[in-house]
DNA sequence: TGAACATATGAATGATTGTTCATTTGTTTG
DNA sequence: CAAACAAATGAACAATCATTCATATGTTCA
């Protein structure tokens, strides 16, 4: 390649890469966001979410609340569990879940606040 | 225990369940919540978040920094454009990608706040 | 205009995911 | 213990998704 390396003012696309890789999460936190964040990306366990943020309920509860089946309800708790977002406590035969972190209203509500932006901003294109 | 619908205070299904239905987001929010999240719970798509949160690039950038195709970058770059979470300005033949919402970083950094602490409790059991 | 580069897009495909159905585990109470 | 209730689990299946490949669109420059 001719000098052009000392003329141009190009973006250099290696540089560029380099820095950024420098600066991402690691491979493990990445992956684990991945799995957090797939946790919020459906609107049953959003539901669940926000119904948990308000009062504690049981399996059955859940599934009156969302015209869902107890078995859909409680492999969705299986992953709100594993990701431990909610925590449970057995009282006879029920198991009750609450929330089990303070992240959960405030991502969800980061979100809120997100769409409700762009919604706003459709007018102007 | 005899009469206990007088002496027990048993749970109420149906109360419980209309209470937290009346704290729920409405249907159109819930749908965007999980589509936003949803461009969330994908490591690659993190990982080009994370570094547009650093200086701006253009899809040959990140696809080098990514070791991906620049199809995939582009497929990518498409979904976080519908939910405008990126912008683009054309320069040349290239055109660089930033983000276009501070709620991204704030979105990211919640759940690596999350999944560190969880991290952190792994000891308690 | 045409060659080279940069990005976008459509179709196809293998992988992942949400739900259902059937069954199992765990708890209470007669 | 057995019956009744509550929750969890495994297999199966349809739907969704991320990537690839091939191709199209758009830009620069000779």
């Amino acid at each position: 390649m001719e000098r052009n390396d000392l003329l141009t003012v190009e973006h250099d696309h290696q540089k560029t890469a380099d820095f950024a890789r420098s600066h991402l999460p690691n491979e493990d936190d990445l992956f684990d966001l991945a799995e957090l964040f797939k946790v919020f990306s459906d609107s049953t366990r959003i539901r669940i979410m926000c119904a948990l943020s308000q009062t504690e309920m049981c399996v059955y509860d859940i599934a009156e609340l969302l015209g869902a089946s107890q078995s859909a309800v409680s492999h969705q708790l299986r992953l709100l569990r594993a990701s431990r977002l909610v925590k449970t406590r057995r009282d006879g035969k029920n198991i009750f879940y609450t929330l089990d972190d303070d992240h959960v209203d405030a991502i969800i509500s980061m979100g809120l606040e997100h769409i409700r932006h762009t919604k706003g901003e459709r007018n102007d294109g």
